[in-house]
This record gives C-alpha cells, sequence and structure tokens, in this order.
DNA sequence: ATGTTGACACCGG
DNA sequence: TCCGGTGCCAACA
C-alpha cells in the first residue's frame, strides 16, 4: 500500500485491518492511511453503504467501520445504536457511553 | 469561484 | 466533564 494507491482505497484497507475486538479513532486511522483528518476517514465511511465503493473493496459488506469512533471514544452519531450492539458484541468495554479507549485501541500492529 | 456541510479534533472556560 | 468556538479537509450545490 503506496502513495500511488488512492486516500480513499488506503483509507478502506486500513478499516478493515482493524482485528475484532480492537478500535482506532477517525484520526487514528487517518494518520495510519497517511490522510489529512478525520473528517476525510469519516467522509469515506459514510459513502462506503452507499455503493461508491462496491467496485474498489471485496468485501464491502463485511466492513468493520463499527471500529472506527471519535477520540474521546464516543460512538458516531448516526449510527450509534447498531455500533454500540456490534462493539459489545465483540467483547469491547464500555464506560458509560464510551469506549474505553485505553484498553481497545489499536497501533496498527 | 464561493459558501455550506459533515460518521472529526483540540483547546479553553 | 460538559459545552462552545475554532481549525480542518474534501465533496457538492
Amino acid at each position: 500500500m503506496d502513495e500511488s494507491t488512492p486516500l480513499d482505497l488506503r483509507i478502506l484497507a486500513a478499516v478493515a485491518a482493524i482485528p475484532p475486538g480492537r478500535v482506532m479513532s477517525y484520526g487514528d486511522v487517518a494518520e495510519y492511511a497517511g490522510g489529512k483528518s478525520g473528517r476525510t476517514v469519516g467522509r469515506v465511511l459514510s459513502q462506503s453503504g452507499t455503493g461508491r465503493y462496491d467496485h474498489l473493496v471485496d468485501d464491502i459488506e463485511n466492513l468493520p467501520w463499527h471500529r472506527v469512533l471519535r477520540a474521546d471514544g464516543s460512538l458516531a452519531v448516526h449510527k450509534d445504536d447498531e455500533q454500540r450492539q456490534r462493539l459489545l458484541a465483540e467483547g469491547v468495554r464500555f464506560r458509560g457511553d464510551r469506549v474505553d479507549l485505553a484498553a481497545h485501541r489499536w497501533d496498527g500492529r
């Protein structure tokens, strides 16, 4: 995955690489994928379900978008319900309405 | 070209 | 800790 790869694709690949039970913030993914800001990551994920990237990602239906959350551990505002269920199902611990980042944050290795 | 709009982040009160 | 304001980047109208 080098510089020639489109940013959108690198972001999707980074998300797809997050192991079950682990999470990354939008900013983390942006940095890991060589992007500029977390906003870009949020934009790509928001489009991942519209068919925009169906031709670029093999199993887009199975993209673990729920493992990406805000820097403070709070969930994506529009999909928070489903996101919480999916994370709980993977054993992710919550502190109230936020994920315990210290315990689940993935560094890409 | 110019303003608006987000699945964001950081800082100060 | 909660809330606003401010900075950001790219897509869109």
